[in-house]
DNA sequence: TCCTTATGTTAGTCTAAACTAACTCATTTG
DNA sequence: CAAATGAGTTAGTTTAGACTAACATAAGGA
């Protein structure tokens, strides 16, 4: 299986959680993505194979270089879009939402400048 | 069939195209969104099966009320969304590009938030 | 008239990514 | 110790939405 769209979302998961947790299992996982274990346990396989993760005997993942370059990628935009919706007046929980799902899907160019939008906004 | 996310695509696309023809048939859908021609005509079948389209004797396809309402909103989406990237500095194409794939994804509540923001921005 | 081209359809296949059912194995607890 | 619980895996299924190959049919042109 090649590695698709909904690799960044577990990517990001697995970022998230070790930024709270001081071990990512596969059940984590599981609960953050509110998927099913056997759907889980299939894809982080996959992720293994491709070298975005490793997992060690006891279970406990953690990302390689090349994926916590795209975990961190997705995690910041997932970060700076929610800042973005919520300075506009959103929800904070739509805004984490929302970002959630279009940040897999704006280019670099369309990202950095909402990025570069927002810090003018904030300094203002 | 269910009636999923692309179905907005398709039905966005007759929208546009209508726009521009006095006629919209299945083949200007394969060129319009780069599909094949079974991809579409399936696709269109299951459209019509839902009630959100109708295909004449001649192949004409129009929006059924429903499916106006969907196609409407969507490109509403589509322009506005690429109006406020490309008045950030994004490049027309990309622009464009990047709001296709978003514009299914936002809530209203953000889009609306977007949208506000939008019009002050032009009027400031 | 016959051939070509355009349009559309049918049948079958593929892929990503989810699911349930059922299993193993280790740990915990009464 | 036996049973229960928790974590993970395997096998098989489902779904949306794409694809190719092959065909039908209509319209135009040599």
């Amino acid at each position: 299986m090649k590695i698709q769209q909904s690799a960044e979302d577990y990517l990001e998961s697995i970022l998230f959680l070790s930024k709270h947790h001081e071990h990512v299992r596969s059940i984590d996982v599981v609960r953050h993505l509110g998927l099913s274990k056997p759907s889980v346990s299939v894809y982080l396989k996959n992720l293994k194979q491709n070298n975005y993760i490793e997992i060690d005997d006891k279970g406990y993942i953690t990302l390689t270089t090349a994926g916590f370059d795209i975990a961190n990628k997705i995690y910041e935009r997932h970060e700076i879009l929610a800042s973005i919706f919520i300075a506009l007046g959103v929800n904070k929980e739509t805004a984490y939402d929302d970002a959630c799902r279009i940040e897999h899907d704006l280019s670099d160019e369309t990202f950095d400048a909402l990025k570069k939008y927002m810090y003018k906004m904030i300094n203002q």
